[in-house]
DNA sequence: ACCTGAACACCGTTCAAGT
DNA sequence: ACCTGAACACCGTTCAAGT
């Protein structure tokens, strides 16, 4: 009874795997981890599900493929892969949220404006800004990782956070340490963000963050003092705190882990630090 | 055909959340995400599925109750929760791998043997080995979070690791940072380290790690030298490298950081860093 | 209060058949 | 080579009925 294929193809383009990989993408914004559906998928297509199977081995590969599409697009690649999307346009539209994402407005730091720390954190921004409309992103990222550890989006996020650690000046021996530590902070910060966008949306769609932040830290307050004593404490501190500047202040917090530890002067290469 | 009810119940014992939860880690842990399933779980309990839903209201509630006891076992936690499993000694167990867990032989540092820095170290590790029994958690752990942010676990492992954090002096302007930097930084390497070990078991069963780790630097070194030049650069290093010491590393990482940036002296606790 | 089990709606995937 | 669509096996969940 519902319209079929809510939105005709623009032109007479055949089915592909790009354009697959596009609606898949969609439909995960539009109705999260769920909303994805082979039977959601055709008729968005306007096809049977053989002829997507024709393109695409099975759901996993597929939700690998919007997985990469999405982090290419955050890390501002156009890749070779066979996983991406088509339409470079549309892509990079959804990398660009509402505000400026440029790193415009920061604290006084004492690195040239492109130095490898700010290039640091421009990556890790272009993964946190493509979560806002991504929100999903976190979890698939998650998933993929343990469907296939060193599959193709781990990679990408490694290399181009890599560079930067060489550029940094780290010591070859600690490249693998200091890339490691700052994934994983990107990571999981990132899909900490997420959860709290995807519960403030579902709370109150049209509530602002801080609205749910607050009751958030309410939520931590009714917490037994006793059992949780240092949340009680932070409650509310975790209410004022602005997201993206948490966020930030991560990540310098692990760039000067890097710097001390590993960048104690010019010398001294050959002998690592105690611990 | 196959036997019903493999493991019949030792006594005459009633269903219950605890022994369902129970089943459900074992399930988890011997098949995996796709495992648990209500009708394998109803076959092991002996029972309709029914039975089940009157003591839990669905599946996500007993993934995150599953979650739940695995992540409390690991922090050595006897929580007043409902989302707790009842045999203590069977989980107590779980925590302790083959390995001593204790953080004995460790690289000399200059901390006191029981340093809130040592205390860290000791939440990770048991977090970290958790992950050796039940390699499913991690990836639970992200979806619990896109479900509820702020649910039952993320608050134990803030919490445990916050108490440290204020123990190391940390002003308390700097609390909630500093802990989720941890926090983050936990998560996202025991992540990276469930996936690995998974594959590994994955791809050949009785191989070990050593074998597995070259061949995943042997897919490193097949990747196009101008796209991932960094990563064809540190592939060799992460052959040789040693999981718990990478992880240990990445922590010392953060907590450098922390240190540097947010114990500079005694004094200036109002005046905050410029970065 | 606690459990049973048939039944329902929905999902990923397959495959013989078309063009 | 590419697509169709009925069909299959399986899943989470419900609910009238039992004790």
């Amino acid at each position: 009874m519902a319209t079929r294929a809510r939105r005709s193809q623009r032109r007479t383009e055949a089915l592909s795997r790009e354009r697959i990989v596009e609606a898949a993408v969609e439909l995960l914004d539009a109705a999260g981890e769920g909303g994805l559906t082979f039977r959601a998928l055709t008729e968005r297509l306007a096809t049977g599900p053989g002829a997507i199977y024709w393109h695409v081995a099975n759901k996993d590969e597929l939700l690998d493929a919007a997985t990469g599409a999405v982090v290419a697009a955050a890390l501002s690649l156009d890749s070779t892969e066979p996983a991406e999307l088509a339409e470079p346009a549309e892509l990079a539209e959804l990398a660009e949220p509402t505000e400026p994402v440029e790193p415009a407005d920061r604290a006084e730091s004492a690195q040239s404006p492109d130095s490898p720390q700010d290039k640091i954190r421009a990556i890790a921004f272009g993964l946190y800004d493509a979560i806002e409309d991504h929100p999903w992103l976190p979890t698939q990222l998650a998933l993929q990782l343990s469907r296939s550890p060193w599959g193709s989006v781990t990679p990408r996020i490694f290399e181009s956070i890599g560079r930067q650690v060489r550029a940094l000046g780290v010591p070859e021996g600690h490249w693998f340490t200091a890339a490691s530590a700052l994934v994983h902070y990107i990571l999981g910060a990132t899909g900490q963000n997420a959860a709290n966008n995807a519960s403030a949306r579902t709370l109150a769609p049209d509530v602002d963050r801080a609205e749910f932040l607050g009751a958030a830290s309410k939520a931590w307050e009714g917490l037994d003092p006793d059992d949780y004593p240092f949340i009680r404490a932070v409650a509310a501190q975790m209410r004022e705190h602005d997201d993206r500047e948490q966020f930030l202040a991560g990540i310098d917090l692990v760039l000067t882990g890097i710097t001390a530890l590993h960048l104690p002067s010019e010398q001294d290469r050959t002998t690592p630090p105690a611990t």
